[in-house]
Formats: structure tokens, C-alpha cells, sequence
DNA sequence: ATGCTGGGGTACAACGTTGTAGAGTACCCG
DNA sequence: CGGGTACTCTACAACGTTGTACCCCAGCAT
């Protein structure tokens, strides 16, 4: 079935390292026989056996992707551009789906799975820094995400803490001063709905805004549903706001539906803001004012440190910590200026 | 660095092949031999190098898919179905990208980076039905999409024609007569777009209305932008309509936050339709009524079907035609029964 | 002539694993 | 107590590729 290069070297009369070398342009060899090699590579149809290669390289020239659920659009963009960037870079990507569970990221890091690839962006969700020394292993990782900080990889992320001040302050610079969360995770420290949660309480602060606990929404996992379902319980227990901030994108469209249904108008009774700029905030209705914290950024930076570390090793340096740019941006769900009645 | 069978044997003072059976469950070893060996794993931290496994089995235990782009979320939920299922079978995905691109899907199908899995799950795009040779590969591939039909692969797909009659019928059941359609593809013969609308032609005729070419958007990509930018030009050009049949979700929802944007309500003034049931499907504004085609069983079904292809080859006999049931998702933006004014 | 240099090519081993063949032991049967 | 049989384990080759060592020959300087 498959033709090798055996094949190839006995249809053009030749030893099979010179087929090797033809392949692998090595400078010397004669036109001639570089043409005879080639006619036969041309009429088998030969196919370099990558799994071969890759057993005398120690290279698979693939990396693997460990996302919680392709089925988060946040998760999902994230995969697009890290395939892309990889792709750029003659890299093959092999994606899994951990669920955000942290028993099965922690078989992850251990599956001889991982062997058939030369490295592995790891987007942590379940994990806490309790599990810091399982990301001690011989092939090289880059951390996503922030569920643990200086653990023994390369850290790719986001400015959480300043995206969300900064959103929180871009509301209250439009006026509002009750501002419902929607997403809270109850008594976490660590994660990105802490470390957003702490620029939200930054920005009330600064501009000495008493923190109202019943304006907390809390949530588990970030699905739309729950966006949804948090804000209705905000608005059961009766709870007063004039703005909401989802800590990410598919909570705010949630609630922002939730408040629309309720005959809430948005942004002109509650502005609703984002986090993460999918693709979906622009289409949305009003379109979400959102947070872009650098997803493009990330995912080209994870492969390019990726990438170095296969090629260097250890030898790099210690862990580094790599932040991304964010900007906020700005549509129709929430306005620099309120938009209509002053209420 | 790497741990090898080699080091197990010398540290458990038996030969490796002993090893690699004590690894695969090989019955006829001592317990006090076994216990030995797996000590010494357990001491040394040894993986299996599954590329070595691979190069000597044939096999990798990774499957090829390629999607047009994860950013689309059909394609998105799509990966995140094959991924699932193939990992319930112990299989590994490496996720492509084309970009729908029919150059980018040509040389996927001829590189070289497929010899490092072991079958291809192919969402085509681009390709027509003139390229139909270029699927004769050596390795097994299941074609998705409706972009070539009587390949020489197996072939899992949806009920397009059926299904698209089916939506255009319930809008014509709760009393709707001019249904418009965003994302049909000018003179195309194949394709989602080419069955939908076929399926829409069907049920017009079946009802006795007529088909009115200025109810119709054209529109290449089915990007959300595209879905509103469509139907801009229909109520531009002043075209009147109390439905719309989106021939995917994302475009009707596009559509949908036009027409409210514009001042139409959905569904009173105009029920919208879509088609796929993205997880999206069910929380837009109002919900979006829509086909669920089936995508869950398709993936499963292409995993299954490459898998039995990948163990039997060719003596599974010609290729196979797979086609999944669909059901129409009733929700809110189009109601059975005609929710208030009867205009 | 002899030695040297370098282009053009070959043979062989090795990457880490598994299949095949077979060696050695213990046991059971007649 | 010879001869099978089942068990336990080993040596070796092979998967398809690439790195290393080397050989041969032409051209050139000594």
C-alpha cells in the first residue's frame, strides 16, 4: 500500500539516502540524479511517513490544545487563532476537550497521549494552585488562563484586574453607580472571575462606591443560561441596578436578554457590559459593549513561546509571565455618555 | 530524557520485551515478574512513545478533521460533537482549518501531515463536484457537508431538502405566505444553500404559492454580518415579507436584530426561521425557532463510520450514504399558530 | 607518482516499539 | 520416565526514516 522510500530508490536506481537527501534538499547531488529520484517520487505518489520521521526527530511538528469546551464561543475564537498561528508556523494541531474538569485536566498532563506532540497550550480551568506540581513535566507547556500563577511554565494572559477596573470605571463614567455582577464565583481567590470581581471592587472603590453584596450575581460555569438565570434572581430578590457587568461575553448576553424580556431597556435603564469580544458581541441586540482583553495576541503569543521552548528547552530562562493588551469595546449596550433620559 | 522500555528492562532486570508485555496486558507472566516491572515503571515515570508504537502498528489513534473554521459556531459545536465521540473511542482529534477555501482543501487532502492520523472527517466547502477524484486518497476519509454527493467515501449528512421543506411548511401553517430567504447562493446547483432552497421551492409549490425572485438575499458567506447585511437589501428595495427563512442560524439571527433594529416586531410582524439549533439558537431575542438537523448524531456517526473503515478498509464495501432525521425546534421567533394580529 | 580536498554517493545503525520464533522450565499424562 | 503441553521469558528483526561514517573518484597541488 504505502510506497517508502525503498520504493522510490529502487525505481530510480539509487541507495535510499539519496532519496532521503533529495527530499531534504542536500546541496550536493548531480541534477541527473536529483531528476531521476524526483520522476520516481512523482510516479509512486511518495509520501514522506511523518510517523517515521518524527521517530528519528523526536518531532512530531504537532502541539496539542487543551481548551475546557469547543462549544464556548470564548474557547472556541481561542482554538480558530491558535490553529491559525500554528498552521503559520508548520505546526498541526490536536485539540481536547477537558470539560474544565480538573480530574481530567490532571490526566491530561499525564496521558502518553501528549507524546504525539512536541508540546502542549494548556487552558486551565478545573485546576487550582494546589495542583501547581503537575504541570512539572518533561515536555514543554504553556499555561493559559488564570487559575495558577508561578507555577514551573510559560503563562500566557490576560490583564484581568485592570480589563475590569477599567470596564467597571468606563460605566461608572457613564453615570452609573449600581452595578450588578453577574458570574461571581462564591469564595474564590484565584480564577478569572476572582481576579475580574477585584477590578470590579477597585474601580467602586476608587471612586468611593460602597460595595453592595446583594448586586452579586453568582455562577458556576460561564454558560448563557446562567446569564440568564443569575440575573433573574437578581431581579426576584428585588435587587436595584442600573448597570450590569458580565464577567464574560455570554453572561452578559444572557442577562441582557433577560433584562430585555423584563421590559428593561438596555442600555437606556441598565447598560450591560462584556468581557472577552467574541465575535457574537457586535451582532447582538443592542450590540455588547465589551471588554477585548487580546485573545489574538494570546493565542499567537502561546504558539510563538511554544514553539521556542521546543526549540530551546530549558535553557530559555525561568517561567516567563506574558500579558496581553486589552482595550475596551465600545457599541451600543453601554455608552461613554448615558444615552437618553437621566432617570 | 525520555524514559524507554530499554531503562524499564535494565531496572527491572528482565528483557524489554517482557516490558512492552507486561504494558499490554500479555497474559502468560508471573506475578512477581509483573509486580518487578511495573515497580520499575512506577520508579522511572515511564510513558509509552506513542510514536514509536504508531511507526511499528500502522496506526496513530488520531483522526483528521477539517471544518471550514471554528469561528463559525456550527462548526464550532460540530468539532466539539467529533471530539467528544472520538475520545469516548480512545481516539485523538487533530483539528484543521480551510477556510472553505477549495485550493486549502485540495492540498489537505494531498499533505503529507494526514500520514500522521490515521482517517480524515471532512467538512468540505469549497470543493465541487468536478473534484470528486481528488477524494479517491489512500487513507479513509467521511465526508460531511452537501458539497459533492456519489464520492468514492462514506458520506454523513443531513436531511437539507426535507428539512428545509419541513420549515418553510410550518411557517406556512401558522398563515404566513411571503417568506423571504437570506443566504441563498446565486446559481448553484449543490451545496446547503442550492438543498435548502430547494426544499423551500418544494413547499411553496406543494401550498400553491408562488415563488416571488424578489423575496430572495443572495449572499456567499454565511457570516453573521451577511444575514444582516441581506436583508438590508430586501427592505431597502422595499420588498414586503412576513417571514424569514434563514438558511442557517447564524444569518437569521443576523436578519432578526435587522428587522427589529428597523422597527418590525419578531414574530408579530414577522415570524424568522433558522436552520442548524446552535446552543445560540436558544437564547437570541426572541428565541429562534429553527431545525435541529441532527448535528449530534452526524458526529457520532462519522467517527463511527471512519473507525469501522479505518479496522476493515475496503472489504466494508462501496461507500455508504448516512443520513441523520431532523426536527424543527419551536420556540419563539416563529410559533405555530400565529401569535396576535392576523393583519 | 603521491597526497590532499571535496563532491557525490552508499552502507549501516539507530529512533522505541511490537511480532515472530524459539529457548528453557515445570507439569501432567500414559 | 519419555514426550507432549502449557507457561514464562528472551533474542532478533522489523516499521520508515535520518545521522554517521565511509568509499570512490576527479581535480589539483606537491
Amino acid at each position: 500500500m504505502a510506497v517508502t522510500l525503498h520504493d522510490v530508490a529502487r525505481v530510480a536506481g539509487v541507495s535510499i539516502k539519496t532519496v532521503s537527501n533529495v527530499i531534504n534538499a542536500y546541496p550536493h547531488i548531480r541534477p541527473a540524479t536529483r531528476e531521476r529520484v524526483e520522476a520516481a517520487i512523482a510516479e509512486l505518489g511518495y509520501v514522506p511517513n511523518l510517523t517515521a520521521r518524527s521517530l528519528k526527530s523526536g518531532r512530531t511538528g504537532a502541539i496539542a490544545l487543551a481548551v475546557p469546551e469547543l462549544g464556548l464561543s470564548y474557547f472556541a475564537e481561542l482554538a480558530a487563532a491558535v490553529i491559525e498561528a500554528a498552521e503559520a508556523a508548520g505546526l498541526v494541531v490536536l485539540v481536547e476537550q477537558t470539560g474544565g474538569d480538573r480530574d481530567r485536566e490532571l490526566e491530561l498532563l499525564r496521558s502518553p497521549r501528549l507524546k504525539m506532540t512536541d508540546g502542549l497550550i494548556f487552558s486551565a480551568l478545573g485546576m487550582s494552585e494546589a495542583d501547581v506540581a503537575s504541570l512539572d513535566v518533561d515536555f514543554p507547556v504553556v499555561l493559559l488562563g488564570e487559575r495558577i500563577f508561578g507555577g514551573p511554565t510559560d503563562h500566557v494572559t490576560m490583564r484581568n484586574v485592570e480589563a475590569a477596573r477599567a470596564a467597571t470605571e468606563y460605566l461608572i463614567a457613564s453615570g452609573r453607580r449600581r452595578i450588578a455582577v453577574v458570574g461571581a464565583h462564591e469564595g474564590e481567590v484565584v480564577g478569572s472571575a476572582a481576579l475580574r470581581m477585584q477590578g470590579y471592587l477597585e474601580a467602586l472603590e476608587a471612586h468611593g462606591i460602597d460595595y453592595d453584596e446583594s448586586l452579586i450575581g453568582y455562577t458556576t460555569l460561564w454558560h448563557r443560561s446562567n446569564g440568564a438565570r443569575s440575573i433573574t434572581e437578581l431581579l426576584d430578590r428585588g435587587a436595584e441596578f442600573d448597570a450590569v457587568f458580565g464577567l464574560n461575553d455570554t453572561l452578559a448576553l444572557g442577562a441582557m436578554r433577560v433584562l430585555q424580556a423584563s421590559g428593561r431597556r438596555v442600555p437606556e435603564d441598565v447598560a450591560v457590559m462584556g468581557f472577552d469580544d467574541l465575535d457574537e458581541a457586535g451582532y447582538s441586540i443592542p450590540s455588547l459593549t465589551t471588554v477585548d482583553p487580546g485573545q489574538r495576541w494570546i493565542a499567537q503569543t502561546a504558539v510563538a513561546t511554544l514553539m521556542e521552548r521546543i526549540a530551546t528547552g530549558a535553557e530559555l530562562g525561568p517561567p516567563r509571565l506574558l500579558l496581553a493588551d486589552f482595550r475596551i469595546a465600545e457599541r451600543e449596550s453601554a455608552g461613554a455618555v448615558r444615552a437618553q433620559r437621566v432617570s
